[in-house]
DNA sequence: ATGGTCGGCAACCGA
């Protein structure tokens, strides 16, 4: 069985849900995993999505800001949201697939908004990026986020950093910009090495080359100056990376009429 | 070196 899993930082599912249906329509993965939902979960479009074929969707929506969603075809067998750094954030959902997916292995997916930090990379003078990094060194602690040798796992996201050399347009001229400083890069690697994750973009397009999810809305010509980040991420357990068969950055979406400033990654895996 | 743009929701905050 190949199951096919997206992630999109959507920011506003009901502003851009013509562009949601969009992607689906052209994509129809499995699974659709949404950051940036500013949508409480009793104003979630969830009757769009049933006629688009996903009756299923796990939300942790809140009124304005972040909020999560997993947007299913298939049913889940259980659905789990956790708080983070004791706030009441809703920057986390999970849902296990199994049985009643199909799945003869049970497999668990985690959907992550971390926060992406505020402007200033001093955490002394700068409390969003205080969060953002208490944030990171609860990912590398937390048990539910540690796989087992033989377990199946995702963890995907918006998890607002960019690790590595050529996941920025410059990583010289990002070393103090908020998502690629030194400390950040470091956390995000811990919580990876911690909880057992492959980096699945990066084992598609290793290093050197440059690979984004993001462009900022502020550039003039986003395409033509091309200073991306890679923001958004899929990880997954060792025993489940060894059958994951393409991934894919939607690039394009980053064109569509008023569109996201992050764009889909799309990943197959071999059940 | 600086400011540039979005969305939510109704004055700024967060990104």
């Amino acid at each position: 069985m190949r199951l096919t899993v997206s992630t999109w930082n959507i920011n506003s599912v009901r502003l851009r849900i013509d562009l949601v249906a969009k992607f689906i329509k052209a994509t129809r993965p499995d699974i659709i995993c949404l950051q940036e939902t500013k949508c409480p979960d009793d104003r979630f479009p969830h009757k769009r999505f049933a006629r688009l074929g996903y009756p299923h969707i796990a939300m942790n929506g809140q009124k304005g800001y972040h909020g999560v969603a997993v947007i299913s075809r298939l049913p889940f067998e259980t659905v789990d949201t956790r708080p983070f750094c004791d706030k009441h954030d809703c920057r986390h959902v999970a849902v296990t697939l199994g049985e009643r997916a199909g799945l003869r292995d049970p497999t668990v997916l985690h959907n992550i908004y971390v926060p992406a930090g505020g402007d200033e990379p001093d955490p002394e003078l700068n409390p969003k990026f205080a969060h953002k990094l208490a944030f990171l060194d609860e990912m590398r602690v937390a048990p539910f986020l540690h796989t087992q040798p033989n377990e199946r796992a995702i963890l995907l996201g918006d998890l607002n950093v960019a690790p590595l050399e050529h996941d920025v347009w410059s990583h010289r001229q990002m070393l103090r910009v908020v998502s690629h400083t030194p400390i950040e890069c470091e956390k995000l690697n811990a919580a990876q090495d911690a909880g057992g994750w492959i980096d699945v973009m990066r084992s598609f397009v290793p290093e050197p080359e440059k690979l984004y999810t993001w462009w900022s809305y502020r550039a003039r010509d986003w395409a033509a100056s091309d200073r991306g980040r890679r923001l958004d991420h899929f990880w997954a357990s060792t025993a489940l990376a060894d059958r994951v068969t393409s991934m894919t950055v939607a690039r394009a979406a980053r064109g569509w009429t008023r569109p996201s400033d992050h764009v889909p990654v799309t990943v197959t895996v071999e059940m």
